[in-house]
DNA sequence: AAGCTAAAGTTCGACACTAAAGAGTACACA
DNA sequence: TGTGTACTCTTTAGTGTCGAACTTTAGCTT
């Protein structure tokens, strides 16, 4: 009973003995993002820490910064975009509140709406960590020149752009975030 | 304010704009990985849901069929794959106990060890989950040729060597899993 | 206008995960 | 052989998120 984890290549194949349909070029692609996925956001983990940042917090600040000026958002959008229910995310901004990220005040337009808006802690805080992880990140494609970048990233977004595109009346298979 | 996500490139504009240093290609394929797996995530959360799994669940399960024969681990070695502290990992098997997906006995050769084994039920409810997972899959990279499907898995294979068989002496930025 | 409906965010109870402490076992070394 | 040390899993207390009920407001309908 070996300790070690499977490569991909072991994991598909086992995979494909198992269900001998399976495609393993599309097999491996989707495995590869996620295993990738999973590895960044240990390695994310690691630099926010060393700032004394959660990544919960990290989430809701890069969606803030996302937005551009004057870096409002309200709480109902971020939930949705992280994935979140409101509930969680009202939690989310009585913390990011005491550690002063944000402000939350009410919508002048809409009294039952609440906006939250980044503070320049905040902004100096999404700063310091993309320093961080830049160098984490050009480490990652360190062995993809330029020109496979470009292709990586190309390819990348056709994908992204099915998913996010996605029509609920297309078929149906491809659901968006809400 | 708008209520839209920003496209991938909007993000990439905008936080040149708060960070200048920051290399556009990098960010791209970064970004764009980060976004496909949330998506995913969905996406098979749903599949799962229809089939009364829980992605917890789905994870152990998915570990243990990549295991092989005689599909069996150690709690711990699930918990470090998957990112887990062994307290969790007690949780989630005594889950899966009660829903027959898995089996738990003392290692004979080391009674302070318990091995984890794959029941019959737990093998066929991960085929039901590939069986609907994979017509997702097919979606997901319909717009890319065979070629193209090659080509980006092959690009992915050589970032997830990079992050997978990090050294902790090779400079320390990219660390594995512990 | 008055009431109805839909929507936004908060509150509450349940559950999963973490960190830290604890119990039991194997192995090394004297 | 006895002791120390490291390791594996479980237990416990605290934190974050979800689902659902609730409050408040906006906008539609008649």
């Amino acid at each position: 009973m070996p300790d070690r984890q499977p490569t991909l290549d072991e994991q598909i194949a086992i995979y494909q003995r198992e269900y001998r349909d399976l495609d393993p070029q599309v097999e491996k692609v989707v495995n590869a993002l996620s295993r990738l996925d999973r590895r960044m956001s240990v390695a994310y983990g690691r630099q926010l820490a060393t700032l004394d940042l959660g990544n919960a917090e990290w989430e809701v600040l890069k969606e803030l910064v996302m937005a551009g000026e004057p870096y409002q958002l309200w709480p109902g959008t971020i939930a949705k975009r992280l994935g979140l229910t409101p509930a969680a995310m009202t939690h989310r901004i009585d913390r990011m509140l005491t550690q002063g990220l944000v402000t939350r005040e009410q919508d002048p337009d809409n009294r039952v709406r609440v906006i939250i808006g980044l503070t320049d802690t905040g902004r100096e805080k999404w700063l310091q960590v993309m320093r961080k992880a830049s160098v984490f990140e050009e480490d990652l494609l360190q062995d993809l020149n330029t020109e496979e970048r470009g292709h990586l990233g190309e390819l990348l977004t056709r994908l992204l752009r099915r998913v996010e595109d996605a029509q609920p009346d297309a078929g149906g298979r491809l659901t968006d975030l809400e």
